[in-house]
DNA sequence: CCAGGGGGCGTTGTATACAACGCGGTAGAC
DNA sequence: GTCTACCGCGTTGTATACAACGCCCCCTGG
């Protein structure tokens, strides 16, 4: 139907793909008028959908009523770890007491194939693309854990942290260790050792967030530049040169 | 000028308090022009509330696209309890470790006052209302932790549990434990032994969710079994609850 | 030249009009 | 009597019109 879905999901669907991905250039102003012409639609779907992602958290305004990207600060980001910690810890004992087996079988067998293409060097050039296994690895995880909520709050942390755990798989070397480190992970929850399973998983998480932990600064920098050439230039035209990023961020 | 918080602040935010304190009839579908009608304004801020409510969790739409409240199913508590309690956990561990120092003792103080104010009774009839007190305190815990997002999320829980920790202060008996029970967190954090007050943490809530367990009794949890799915046949045995289409009842 | 005020313009907030769709009732045919 | 087709109404989705507000520029007066 012309309404299967409504003009207003597909606009947010899609912002939140840019905001999520840094395809809008921090701190440029988001103006209603200029996304109901770029998605052919009228003000109304967009306002709905901005409600939405500023509820969501993607989203912010500044004191005269505008609405911009929220940029994470390095210290939303140090939380946003530790509470991923935590749940895919919790996730993690889940799946291996009382996860589906099916999944969990499926999800090891997908992964084997992916470590042999990896041995066999068709991994070589995923580079930064792979944070979309490494996502899709959790979220299976999660779902095969039975805790609905938990999956979906670590979905909704992913998306807060991907702009940077792009930067954690640049190495051919991460890749690897990633592969292994998932295997690793799998074997123990279809054993059904909670705890080690929940060990490997912390250790897994705290090696990659060093990784990141790095290259924050510069991740940080190349954010602030990269900006405007991400793929959203219908959008970022003007407006640029506004205020860098509010480090301290303010919900509600 | 006139609404220095817009309409549709408003709106989203007297629904919300409605939605999460069981105010709006299981069941009943919401009507924009209604609540328009209601708040005195028209369907377009109405329906940015609404988005958002939905986005939130709160609403959830039948297959005709009508909004209806969302009940929370049994699953879906333990799941959130068992979130909560990891989140819990890790918010005290912080509390403890580089907690805000200031705040903490300001909130011992408030509970301190609190306890000799219930042992010279004068708490013997606040009853459900405790509850909102209970809330406080892990909010002002949260937010003295110092991890943000942590709070964030376990505020959005309270939200959704908090319909059931309604029944768990309907006994004097139980205010005082818990008087008792966030002293002894307290003191914990405060000479910053982290395993400890986590460990009293976590028996504070299990507690807490075995008496919400108990006093839920076996109907009424069946009731919310079906409830993920906004189809609400079998909630008859419900007090205020009203059937989604009834016979054509045409309102106002 | 600088400071202050005024007005135009852009943006958001709100209201209303219009279109599409589903649902139920009713009337007609068999 | 029952089944079916059609029509009317209510509700949601979308578009547009209007109002309020802030910002910035320019103009004017000192």
């Amino acid at each position: 139907m012309a309404t299967r879905t409504s003009q207003a999901d597909r606009v947010y669907e899609e912002l939140r793909d840019r905001l999520t991905r840094g395809g809008i250039p921090i701190g440029s102003r988001i103006v209603e008028q200029q996304l109901a012409a770029e998605f052919r639609t009228s003000r109304t779907p967009v306002r709905e959908a901005l409600r939405r992602l500023e509820g969501d958290g993607h989203l912010t305004r500044d004191p005269s009523g505008g609405l911009r990207p929220r940029v994470p600060s390095v210290r939303a980001m140090r939380e946003l770890y530790d509470v991923r910690l935590v749940l895919e810890d919790l996730v993690v004992r889940r799946a291996a007491s009382s996860g589906d087996r099916g999944s969990l079988e499926a999800l090891e067998q997908d992964w084997r194939a992916l470590g042999a293409e990896h041995r066999a060097g068709g991994l070589a050039s995923e580079g930064a693309a792979f944070v979309y296994r490494d996502e899709a690895f959790h979220h299976r995880l999660a779902a095969a854990s039975g805790n609905d909520v938990a999956a979906a709050i670590l979905r909704d942390i992913g998306d807060r942290i991907r702009i940077l755990r792009i930067h954690d798989f640049t190495s051919n070397e991460r890749i690897g260790a990633t592969i292994a480190e998932h295997l690793e992970i799998l074997a123990a929850i279809l054993t059904g050792d909670a705890d080690d399973a929940a060990g490997y998983m912390r250790a897994h998480i705290q090696r990659s967030a060093q990784v990141v932990r790095e290259r924050i600064g510069e991740a940080l920098a190349r954010m602030f530049e990269d900006g405007e050439s991400a793929g959203a230039d219908s959008l970022g035209s003007s407006a640029n040169a506004e205020l860098p990023a509010p480090a301290g961020t303010k919900p509600t």
